[in-house]
RNA sequence: GGCGCCUUGGCCAAGUGGUAAGGCAGAGGUCUGCAAAAUCUCCAUCUCCGGUUCGAAUCCGGAAGGCGCCUCCA
């Protein structure tokens, strides 16, 4: 049975969808004003895991991840660049469709952006003005929050309190200053479109209720964010839908938690905003998405170099343990059985998962799985017959496949995170292999003061060589 | 000032009332020309103080420390 952490009520709920075998899910996505960072990515892997364990449960799932491409923080930066608001934009979305291959994530159904749904905006603006939860003031239109008396709920503040504390703004249109914008007039030069106030264009938060509203209807199962936006853009979506639609918008209200970079939050001041770009010239994807996945999603994670490192060595155990799997399961000829060690890892991972999509119990069990298979693989008397190879890796991948690891070829893998390496640590390959030749000569003149001279060496460069049967390997330490 | 979260061994991290997963690092063993890799063994009573309970890291109250949101933020 499936439980999900929902926001709206602080606790576990078991996941009964609207619809039966059917969910329908929405997430905010990016403000294209710049490039993705990792907090974004942190998100994105999230909601990722939500949606391919909806898919490996059978769901017919529906999953919309919008673009809010239009806002005062583009308007500013298309500004300070001098550029135009569509080719900041169009930048951004590319730059972020880079990131999401490189992680792999799954493509959403519909990515709707706001500036496509002005007709749509305009219509809920229209019907909550009808209904008496908003009201125009110079031009521009604004959510009266006090009209609207569950406003709070999701994040759990009350109004009056608010009020209390916010430092009045002087000379304001609004009637309260709690109330947000739905429609901003614009400023000459400004994007704009038209409408029954006057041209302007759409509030920040009106988007998500009307386009999550189009897509998913007035009532879906689950909407997805980070834990900042709960106040006040989830509770604001909230109030603009429900105030529109008289229905509830949303049932499972999921948020991850955050990121922070060596122990600090990350922002453009302290020097620490690392972009997604950026962090797949240093990692492997999928120690990226990894290390995403080895802290359960609510909790708080630090991107640090100590932990990324960490991870980038217990996939480099997996694949290489994988490859050695493999290598026992070729005289299977296809035929697979599960045994019941393989069959118990299947469990431990569809019980992590049904407890609120917990991938760090994942993890755990990963470990358990490829331990064991380590410990039994290495002499002949415990091996597993090559068809109970073949059943645990079609376990670890079926596993692997909802977190988005461990589904590629051992080898590629395993060289692809050595390249990386080498290019963090500026390390020519050819010299690498150079010196273990070298040092394969020394051995073979049985001159093992000289060949331990070059693994000295190699040990300088932080690289490690393992001497096996078919020859010598090298990773880094 | 308001709302909420967190505090588990040197570090990372599970734990959601039944007697502390896992990993890294460290110590020792096996293997090895020596190593490395792999593997085995060892390594915590859960920030503190009260309370509820037969029994609490887990529930309640309080204290200390850290953090997030309340303005843009995944």
């Amino acid at each position: 049975m499936l439980k999900i952490y929902n926001t709206l009520s602080e606790r576990k709920e078991e996941f009964v969808p609207l619809e039966k075998n059917k969910v329908k899910i929405y997430a905010c996505g990016m403000t294209v004003y710049d490039k993705p960072h990792i907090g974004h990515a942190r998100k994105e892997v999230a909601i990722d895991l939500i949606v391919r364990y909806f898919k490996y449960l059978g769901y017919e799932t529906v999953y919309v991840r919008n673009f809010t491409d239009i806002d005062d923080k583009i308007i500013e930066r298309a500004n300070e660049r001098e550029i135009d608001i569509k080719v900041l934009t169009e930048e951004n979305i590319d730059a972020f469709y880079k990131a999401t291959t490189a992680l792999d994530l799954v493509e959403p159904d519909m990515e709707p952006k706001a500036t496509e749904h002005i007709v749509e905006i305009v219509g809920m603006i229209e019907k909550l003005i009808r209904n008496g939860y908003a009201y125009e003031a110079g031009g521009s239109v604004y959510f009266s929050v006090k009209s609207f008396n569950s406003y709070g709920k999701l994040s759990r503040r009350n109004v009056d309190d608010m009020i209390a504390g916010t430092r009045f703004e002087v000379e304001t249109e609004k009637n309260n200053p709690l109330d947000f914008a739905l429609w901003k007039s614009s400023k000459p030069g400004e994007p704009q479109w038209e409408s029954p106030w006057g041209m302007g264009r759409p509030g920040w938060h009106i988007e998500c209720s009307a386009m999550a509203t189009k897509y998913l209807g007035d009532t879906f199962d689950i909407h997805a964010g980070g834990r900042d936006l709960i106040f006040p853009h989830h509770e604001n979506e909230i109030a603009q839908a429900e105030g529109a639609t008289g229905k509830p918008f949303v049932k499972y209200w999921v948020h991850n938690g955050f990121l922070t970079v060596e122990g600090e939050k990350m922002s453009k001041s302290l020097g620490n905003f690392i972009t997604v770009e950026d962090a797949l010239k240093d990692y492997h994807p999928e120690v990226l998405r990894y290390f995403m996945l080895s802290t359960h999603y609510r909790t708080p994670i630090d991107f640090s170099i100590a932990n990324l490192r960490e991870t980038e060595k217990k996939l480099y155990y997996f694949y290489q343990t994988l490859k050695n799997l493999s290598f026992f399961a070729l005289k299977a000829n296809g035929e697979e059985v599960r045994n019941e060690r393989a069959q118990s890892f299947i469990n431990e991972f569809k019980e992590a998962m049904d407890d609120d999509f917990n991938s760090a119990k994942v993890v755990a069990a990963f470990y358990g799985i490829f331990k064991h298979l380590n410990d039994s693989l290495i002499s002949k008397k415990t091996r597993p017959a090559p068809e109970e190879c073949a059943g645990f890796i079609s376990v670890i991948r079926e596993a692997g496949e909802v977190l988005g690891v461990l589904q590629r070829d051992s080898v590629k893998v395993l060289e692809e995170i050595k390249d990386i390496q080498l290019q963090r640590y500026s390390i020519n390959k050819d010299d690498v292999e150079n010196l273990i030749y070298q040092r394969n000569e020394f051995r073979k003149a049985k001159d093992f003061e000289k060949a331990d001279g070059v693994r000295d060496e190699l040990k300088n460069l932080g690289i490690s060589i393992q001497d096996t049967p078919d020859g010598t390997e090298w990773s880094f330490s």
